[in-house]
DNA sequence: CAGTTAGATAACCGAGTGGTTAGGTACCCA
DNA sequence: TGGGTACCTAACCACTCGGTTATCTAACTG
C-alpha cells in the first residue's frame, strides 16, 4: 500500500471491521474490550484493526489504568470528502445542470 | 480484502496511480496507452490497475478497433461521500454548533 | 502475595497486491 | 501477407493483510 496520506486513509476505511469501529466510537469513546464485543474475532485480531485506522489519524488512544479508550478523529475523512467533491458533477444532476451552463457561456465566449 | 461494495471502492481508491488515472478520466474518455504515459511502469501493470477500477465500478472499458477506450462512473464515489457525511459532525464547525444547540434543547426537555 | 483482567506483541499462515518479463491476441495498414 | 500497434494473460517475485494461537506486560483486587 502506498503511504501517503489520502492513501492510508482510503486503505483503512476499505474494511468493514474498522467501519464498524468508526462507527461506534462516532456514539463516544470505547475501550478495546467494548469494541470487540460485536465481532466474532479475538483480540489481537480488533487490535491489529485499531492499530491501522490510529496510523491513518482516525483514532486516538489515551490511558486509564489497564484501559486503552479510543476515542474518534474524523479529520482524514473531510480530506476523503474534499477529494470526491471534485467528482460531484459525475454524479450530482445540479452540478452537471451548472457545468452545462458554464460550458453554453463558454461557448458564447467563442462566439465573439 | 472484503468484497461488500464500499470496500471494494476504498480499496481501490487507496492508490495514487489509480487515483490519478480517476482524475484523468474526469477529463474525458481515454485509452489504456494515454493513460499509462504519467507513470514509470509497465504496460500491464497499468492493465491491473484498470481492472481493480472496474471491478470497482469506477470506469467502464468500451471497445474501438484495437483501442480500449476507459471512460469514468463516478456512481460509487456518491456512496464514499454519503457514507463520510454521516460523520460531518465530527469536522464541520457549523454541524458542530448545531449538535450543541440540539443538545441544549434535550437537556430542556429533560428538566420537564 | 496470588489471581484476574485489559491489552499488546510475536510468530505464523493463506490469500491478495503491485510490480516485473515473456508471450499471445486482435486489429490496422502497406 | 507481413509488420507494427494496442492490449491482455500467464507466471513469477517480494511484500502486505487479515486472521490465528501463544506468550508477555501492566494494572487492579482479594
Amino acid at each position: 500500500m502506498a503511504d501517503d496520506p489520502l492513501s492510508t486513509t482510503f486503505a483503512a476505511l476499505a474494511d468493514p471491521t474498522r467501519r464498524a469501529i468508526l462507527a461506534r466510537l462516532a456514539e463516544g469513546a470505547a475501550t478495546v474490550k467494548e469494541l470487540s464485543e460485536p465481532f466474532a474475532m479475538s483480540g489481537p485480531a480488533v487490535s491489529k484493526h485499531l492499530r491501522v485506522l490510529e496510523r491513518a489519524g482516525l483514532i486516538t488512544r489515551g490511558r486509564d489504568a489497564q484501559w486503552r479508550p479510543c476515542t474518534l478523529d474524523a479529520t482524514p475523512l473531510r480530506e476523503v470528502t474534499e477529494w470526491a467533491d471534485g467528482f460531484r458533477r459525475f454524479w450530482d444532476d445540479s452540478h452537471r445542470r451548472l457545468d452545462a451552463y458554464l460550458e453554453r457561456m463558454k461557448e458564447q465566449e467563442d462566439d465573439h
